[in-house]
DNA sequence: TGTACATCAGTGAACGCGCGTTCACTGATGTAC
DNA sequence: TGTACATCAGTGAACGCGCGTTCACTGATGTAC
């Protein structure tokens, strides 16, 4: 069977999809009033000019509209990062990247604090993520692995040593246990099915991207309060001090 | 006016200091199952067999019940932490007790979801802690920060050169960036006023902070499926390379 | 030790509210001939 | 190009539900004399 013929949109369509979005965006609006679990289909219609019943034509169920906003802040989240590492000219200065990648999740997760609670607050009581929202979901991470690897290949990256003796049986511990991560890395087409990838390199990887995203939910969930006074500043020396632990080597 | 002199405590009162252990106790039950922000007072009611009204003579109100249960389950976690520290006889072994401690928080977080879930998730909407909070908030941060002071006096701790030259413009900056962090390290007691503490040294311990809490988030709220297949050996390894880059030196 | 009164715990009904979802409907848009 | 029918978006009423909180009450416990 052939496809159809691309055919124009009728304005039903268009619409529809402009519809659709208005409805997202109202409920992201609305995320950032009242968190993720109390988000309500209703309000959102009310929002948006329509009676509740309505959204039923665009959202089978308030946990498919759930389903599509994690998507989209995922999406827009991964964006953020990909673009901001693409717009560094130098693609060999990878400590610009890392820097610059870190900023602009930061600088997302401010603007939308919202979506950040959706994404990596609590999870929502009795919703569960359908697969849809994996993809989406590793962008940040593939973004950084991608200047990670991109370091370790063009040798601006030293591999520090790990506290174990290389052959000793603690290694082999190490291996088993990163063997996860680098099934992920691999999975995501980073890097070839035969090249070498330091376990020292994914476990640092690993711990600077749980370091960022730990810092975010400190600050915007409040718990830096009292502790930090200078955030901007904190983030910088928190950048630099990743950075150099990823062993990539000064500039 | 002289203290009332100790009275024998009523049925009453037993009672009473039963009653609301008992609902707080139902109520942690179900923060595991619906999340922080569905918390019902009805629902906690019923589990503990009384009648929705009837809670109101034991908590005033919703945002009551949930500030003690914040007190509480900050002070139930702090105590861990606490307990596994003083557990660890050596004194002077502080990358036992560094570990011992993470391995303490680790099991309350995971013994405890619901709880991890409502001090470290999103905040409830609507809700804010009251300043009885703020005490029972800070207890593993001290222990953290305890274990570090104890090594630097000791000198089992090597502060790491941080990236900037010293006396370069970048370490006055460095400078005003923790000094809420070392404001809040002298005000809990824990050096002398006049004890000098390395801004390095208060920089890491901050990230080592975040970055078990941060583990611990992705850990609970699903972030590592998929990346990280054996857990406690990734654990094993964060513990290390944190206590590492802590500088607490080799045993 | 006994009595009279005050305090307190728990009951059950009621309030007003907002929720997710269903359904029969009207009127506009799109499609096939 | 015009007509007849099918599809779809949005309406408004209704469903059953659980929520937080208030209130007048009953009966048990505690206290003062």
């Amino acid at each position: 069977m052939e496809a159809a013929p691309p055919r124009a949109k009728t304005a039903r369509a268009l619409a529809r999809e402009q519809i659709t979005a208005d409805i997202l965006a109202a409920a992201r609006v609305r995320l950032a009033e009242e968190g993720p679990a109390a988000l309500s289909l209703r309000a959102v219609a009310r929002d948006v000019g329509m009676v509740s019943s309505a959204v039923y034509r665009y959202f089978a169920s308030r946990d498919e509209l759930l389903t599509a906003l994690l998507v989209l802040a995922y999406d827009d989240l991964g964006a953020a990062a990909e673009t901001a590492d693409a717009a560094v000219a130098d693609r060999g200065a990878v400590r610009e990247r890392w820097a610059a990648v870190i900023v602009a999740i930061r600088g997302w997760a401010l603007a939308n604090p919202g979506d950040y609670a959706l994404l990596y607050g609590s999870p929502v009581p009795g919703y569960a993520a359908p697969q849809t929202t994996v993809e989406p979901a590793t962008r940040v991470i593939v973004a950084i692995l991608g200047i990670v690897i991109d370091a370790y290949r063009a040798g601006t990256l030293v591999v520090a040593p790990g506290p174990a003796a290389p052959g000793s049986p603690e290694e082999s511990a190490e291996r088993a246990t990163v063997a996860g991560a680098i099934d992920f890395v691999r999975f995501r087409g980073l890097v070839d099915e035969r090249e070498e990838v330091p376990l020292e390199l994914v476990v640092r990887t690993l711990m600077a991207w749980t370091t960022v995203f730990g810092t975010l939910s400190f600050e915007l969930f409040g718990h830096l309060v009292g502790s930090v006074s200078d955030l901007d500043g904190y983030y910088a020396l928190l950048t630099e001090r990743l950075a150099s632990d990823l062993g990539f080597t000064l500039p």
